[in-house]
DNA sequence: GTCAAATGTTTCCAGTGGAAACATAATGGT
DNA sequence: ACCATTATGTTTCCACTGGAAACATTTGAC
């Protein structure tokens, strides 16, 4: 009975697992108040601890935005992982679905996609970030491969295929959670719907 | 001699042009430490001046990024006329020409862009910012229209093809500004050779 | 010239990120 | 079972920030 107070009965000194619920805790004011506005102390205060706790696990402000970055490149690639295991024998719907997937895990979750872009993070700093998105853009590259040695996709330049495709999902992506296409005229359609809609249009071409 | 003294020397007390100053000066910061770290004293002590001298011209700090975002749309518009101009005639070319025009701008001036972007700046507490953004985006569309009208152009819905065209040339600027390419195995392509890369992509098609 | 409006300054406040020194809890070797 | 080491949190401090309020100076319209 005794022995177990620190894990039960709220673990008065050492939190447990306070890493984590300060990243949780950050995620959420951050899609209150934006990353700009996000402050070190009202996250510690929330997670019922001293401010300088958190440099036990992070070593500055930017750090902790970091391992949130990290850990969206991480969901982002398992999204789209997820996304074209069903096409793994037709690379054109492979692509697609991995850039549907990209737009929705955007749109699912904003305070992630700012972190991972917003801050200019300098990678160098942060290997695992660098590794972590390194790895996304991995996952794509293998796709476009994939369907030029198939023939289903056509061109010379694969970086380049690589890059327009990533290119046209990021941009709908920051458009969309970026509140820009409120203020125009667009049609009320879904995530999904403007992604799918878009991405049709890079492989069937406008021209 | 003696009633010049307030414009020629110094201007001790009165600026002259506290407010175009502040702007230059904060942009001069943002390209050096980035949005995040813009301080408004900083900015207001390099333009040797208290740091409340600039509530007489902006009632906040994110009114001066706002003022700094709108002053990006308008040049992003000018760039994209001026890009456009030429081919008055091909709303092909002209369509190609405003998207590498969009990209060549946001290269060259990452601090407006990541000020236009980066920042939530709720559109609505901002109209002059709302409207110069929806400038920007009406010069595509007029585009767009022009090339489905003369038939140069294939598809049905006109927003959907101007929604991809932006959504392209975007996200190619924010990955090039962002250092997101960095990382990669990129090849080192201008960004005017990379938009024109793709761009061209998004015209012919992939598939 | 005078006087109101514009523009800039001084002083103040609460809040912030981070460093340093200290306090407490968990753990592993004896 | 003990105790020293190591992880983890706290307290206190600092320089800095954005902004409010009250004050000072300049300018321009009449």
């Amino acid at each position: 009975m005794r022995t177990m107070k620190s894990k039960q009965v709220r673990a008065a000194y050492h939190h447990g697992d306070l890493k984590n619920a300060l990243m949780e805790t950050a995620l959420v004011q951050i899609s209150r108040t934006g990353v700009r506005a996000l402050s070190l102390r009202d996250v510690a205060r929330r997670s019922g601890v001293s401010h300088t706790a958190s440099y036990r696990h992070f070593s500055s402000k930017e750090s902790l935005l970091a391992a949130i970055a990290e850990q969206g490149f991480r969901r982002l690639s398992a999204a789209m992982r997820a996304a074209t295991l069903p096409h793994a024998d037709d690379p054109v719907a492979a692509l697609q679905a991995s850039g549907v997937a990209y737009v929705e895990f955007g749109v699912s979750y904003p305070e992630h996609l700012s972190v991972m872009f917003s801050v200019q993070l300098a990678h160098a700093h942060y290997p695992g970030l660098a590794q972590a998105s390194k790895e996304a853009y991995a996952l794509l590259t293998a796709i476009v491969h994939d369907g030029l040695r198939t023939g289903s996709l056509r061109g010379t330049e694969e970086r380049t295929i690589t890059l327009a495709a990533w290119s046209i999902v990021h941009g709908l992506t920051q458009l969309i959670t970026g509140g820009q296409l409120q203020t125009k005229d667009m049609p009320s359609m879904s995530a999904r719907e403007l992604a799918l809609a878009v991405t049709t249009l890079l492989h069937q071409g406008i021209v």
